[in-house]
DNA sequence: GTCATGTATGTAATATCATAACATGTCAAG
DNA sequence: CTTGACATGTTATGATATTACATACATGAC
């Protein structure tokens, strides 16, 4: 039903990516890639789990799992916290969505199914979230490892600053 | 009294370094280089942020605030959360300690003093964390930045894997 | 000195995030 | 129809973090 909204303030969003866009076209398009990866894995993409995808890919947020949680409720499904957790640990470990750690919260991943180390790019003053391929960062990462022995398995990247619109009105 | 122990097993650590290396050197030296940044920032280190710091270079390890403020209570400091939260964020803020958050956790800064964008390396067999300069991570952020026309101000990253320990052992 | 000001600390209460443990339901293989 | 694997629901609790307010301590005016 709503917009966009979430983590911050309503009027400033929390959006998953800066620039103006289609959601209904990314939530669909979201959707049709999620069937497909589940397909092709095997991996059992149920009712829970599909509606929980479709409620980060609306909201176009990071939503925290409480916030997922009351709307899943809303809609019949359990209202307990294991329900939204259960349901977010398995979109991410199937890499269709994320966690922001920073904001203890969760993002449909903008680039499913494409291997992908993504950088979160999250705004100080309107907690806009945009999530970025950075395969340089990657390797960065891993140039560095090999530097003391370490095996890296996975990455989190985030960056806090300011999005151009907030930077362009603070300035 | 305690050598290194905290988050994880006591046998396997959550040692900030992976090499065996002289401890109560690490402590003397970081305890100096903390007095002479702050008298030379302004920053007031009081009994309590020093001690905190001590903790975390004593422990070398990466400790929940729960754990540092258990040990500040006994020592006769305050023995209610802010005590510790507001010490390890003074901490954080003047560059003398590191806030992990795939732990919930803090340890004090390998390098203060020196620019640097550290990244971690956590164990995830035995949640050893090694903290490395990595300059090479924060130019390959700052250039994704760019594309998309964000301001980076800090950047958080962190590579979960083995350590060369673990990864010998279960190989 | 003492007064006002800013900063640091102490404490109580509460908010927020996350998991353990167990019960129930669903479905397909045997 | 039973069994076993997996998903979901629910209760309870644990772990992490912050708000709000009271108190103490420093510093610099007056
Ligand atoms: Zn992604
Ligand atoms: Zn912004
Ligand atoms: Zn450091
Ligand atoms: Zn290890």
């Amino acid at each position: 039903m709503a917009g966009p909204e979430g983590r911050g303030t309503p009027a400033a969003g929390g959006a998953v990516a800066f620039a103006a866009h289609d959601h209904a076209h990314c939530t669909g398009e979201g959707m049709a890639r999620a069937e497909a990866l589940s397909a092709a894995s095997g991996a059992r993409l149920t009712p829970v789990r599909r509606r929980t995808l479709e409620i980060l890919l609306q909201s176009h947020c990071a939503l925290g799992a409480y916030e997922v949680l009351e709307r899943l409720a809303a809609e019949g499904f359990g209202n307990q916290p294991p329900v939204a957790y259960r349901a977010l640990d398995f979109l991410v470990e199937q890499g269709l969505a994320h966690r922001i750690r920073r904001l203890n919260a969760f993002a449909a991943c903008m680039h499913p199914g494409e291997a992908h180390s993504p950088v979160f790019f999250i705004c100080r003053a309107c907690n806009a979230v945009a999530e970025a391929p950075a395969e340089a960062v990657r390797r960065a990462t891993e140039a560095a490892a090999r530097g003391i022995g370490f095996t890296v398995e996975r990455t989190t990247v985030e960056a806090l600053g300011l999005c151009p619109a907030c930077a362009e009105a603070g300035a």
